[in-house]
RNA sequence: GCUCCCAUCGUCUACUGGCUAGGACACCGCUCUUUCACAGCGGAAAAGCGGGAUCGAUACCCGCUGGGAGUACCA
């Protein structure tokens, strides 16, 4: 396979979502499994809308997923600079190159000018103007205006903008990897602006520009991007650059949970679900989202998830680690339609994750989210905790939320179960079945189901009657792992203390609600 | 409005010019477990409509319908 350099373009513009982090995890895994190279440029040239941090966010973003760029900036490369604002020049330069090839013009409309006539072509019942080849000549441009007009408009400082000066009766095609022939009739394309009056160049210019000159070999963006590539071929072709332009492959749109629509940002509001990787602190709390990180995402689930939104290798395999996804990755194994975010099936794959790492990988983690909470306890236990927990868990933060009990007392009770199970005349009986278990010397879980289960057997009871005394005396609820297991970890010391306090707690519920 | 793209279970999707149209999530039931979960088993669930060409179409072509995107001195 020929080696490929493939580049992801964010505008720094806010928290990245995440269709775009779908979009760059299929450029890293063409480039890694080419030998290529992966690029990241940030493509800064509204100043307009420009939003601090929003970088830093792409960047770590990236690097939670483990999508690390091979060039980009602050990632080195030998292509840079790779922030556009640092390229403005250049874009000049070759502005003005395709002005010199006639193959763009000066354009002197304002804003308003434009926005006047499109109202009255509104009005005239043209909803569809366009600045082309077919009115050209009738606006204020370098095409339309006398040589010395425009010498006089250009000497003047007169605001200008570059436009691409769109070949008329032409079809062009493009070739997309996804979608195949793609054809556009040149007369219903705008001679799109190239430069802007502050002298910073539109998308379409700064785009091809880069990607000519960092030696991109595929473009792989959203779907969003289709209808602009007929005027990114004939840009490639007013450059000369034809021989080398890119391969294209537009992705299928991630659309919305339910409804119309792709997925937007307020779909992760509506719906309380996480639509960017991390989360992100805006001016307002409306402008301010969590992420899959913050939700308890393990990043690996996350890629796996994205990477069958829109592609699938064909075979019934839907565990895939990145490795794997590198080698079984094809372009031609990309759907065309768009794929709906469903965020039940984002659970799966992270429950999946949880369930099939091994408790050691899982420490660190588990670890730190319960330092937070203040639990200090060794290794060892934590080890156990998590077997005992994993498998119950589908976002990080509930091996706290469901397994609290673990490192405290319970802090709240499962009423409704206590009222039903609890019979205040057994106390004495479980009062005797705590004394044989804290008898017991550092029992293992064996040790503690014998001890229990012979204490059944000698009072003929059975194990719905006290097991689930057990379970709500030392933790509360009725979920969770065996009892046994659970008394064994905690320590009879422990247990035989929680079940004292909780024989008075449960008495006082009955009571209370007697 | 105009341009372009798309169309298989509720969702993500597979396959194929001829098969009971396969899998996964979600849902329902059972088993395991006197908890929860995992796991296993089973169930319900799909080719939008209308024309063609073909011995035969979900598959190829056309139209319709539906959905999506673009149409900025935004990317």
């Amino acid at each position: 396979m020929t080696k490929v350099r493939v580049r992801f373009a964010p505008s720094p513009t806010g928290a990245l979502h995440i269709g775009g982090v779908r979009t760059a995890l299929y450029n890293y895994l063409l480039a890694r499994q080419t030998g290529g190279q992966f690029i990241l440029r940030i493509e800064d040239t509204d100043q307009t809308r420009y939003v601090p941090g929003a970088e830093d966010y792409i960047k770590e973003a990236l690097e939670w997923c483990g999508l690390q760029p091979d060039e980009g900036p602050g990632y080195g490369g030998g292509y840079g600079p790779y922030r556009q604002s640092e390229r403005k020049a250049l874009y000049q330069k070759y502005a003005q190159e395709l002005v010199g090839k006639g193959e763009a013009y000066y354009a002197f409309d304002t804003s308003d000018e434009l926005n006047a006539r499109r109202e009255a072509e509104k009005e005239a019942g043209n909803h569809s103007f366009r600045y082309g080849s077919a009115n050209r000549a009738s606006m204020r441009n370098s095409e339309s205006l006398s040589e010395a007009e425009v010498a006089d408009l250009l000497a003047n400082k007169t605001p200008y903008t570059i436009r691409l000066k769109v070949p008329q009766d032409e079809i062009i095609t493009i070739h997309d990897q996804v979608r195949g022939e793609v054809q556009f009739q040149s007369n219903e394309l705008d001679d799109k602006i190239l430069l802007k009056t502050d002298g910073m160049p539109t998308y379409h210019l700064a785009n091809i520009v880069d990607d000519h000159l960092m030696e991109i070999t595929h473009v792989i963006r959203g779907e969003e991007w289709l209808p602009s590539t007929a005027h990114h071929v004939l840009l490639y072709r007013a450059f000369g650059w034809e021989d080398t332009m890119p391969n294209f492959a537009h992705l299928p749109l991630i659309l919305k949970p339910t409804g119309k629509g792709k997925l937007s940002k307020r779909d992760g509001a509506k719906l309380g679900i996480p639509v960017f990787p991390l989360k992100w602190d805006g001016e307002t709390p409306e402008d301010s989202f969590t992420g899959f990180r913050e939700f308890g995402f393990d990043p690996r689930a996350v890629l796996n998830f994205l990477a069958f939104l829109g592609w699938n290798p064909g075979t019934e395999q839907e565990m895939f680690s990145l490795e794997e996804l590198i080698s079984a990755f094809s372009i031609e194994k990309i759907g065309k339609a768009g794929a709906r975010f469903d965020f039940d099936k984002a659970k799966w794959f992270n429950q999946q994750y949880i369930i099939n790492t091994p408790n050691e990988d899982l420490l660190p983690t588990v670890k730190a989210l319960l330092a937070e909470k203040g639990v200090d306890q060794d290794d060892e236990f934590l080890l156990t905790f998590i077997g005992l927990m994993k498998e119950r868990v589908v976002f990080y933060g509930e091996f706290w939320d469901n397994g609290s009990y673990f490192f405290e007392t319970p802090s709240s009770l499962d009423e409704k179960n206590i009222r039903k199970k609890w019979k205040p005349e057994k106390q004495p009986l479980f009062e005797d079945l705590r004394d044989q278990l804290a008898a017991l010397n550092a029992p293992d879980e064996a040790a503690v189901e014998g001890c229990v289960k012979a204490f059944m057997e000698a009072n003929e009871l059975g194990f719905g009657a006290v097991l689930p005394i057990l379970r709500l005396g030392v933790a509360g609820t009725m979920k969770g792992p065996s009892i046994f297991a659970v008394m064994a970890l905690l320590g009879m010391e422990t247990v035989a203390e929680r079940l004292t306090n909780s024989f008075t707690t449960f008495n006082a519920i009955k009571t209370a609600n007697a």
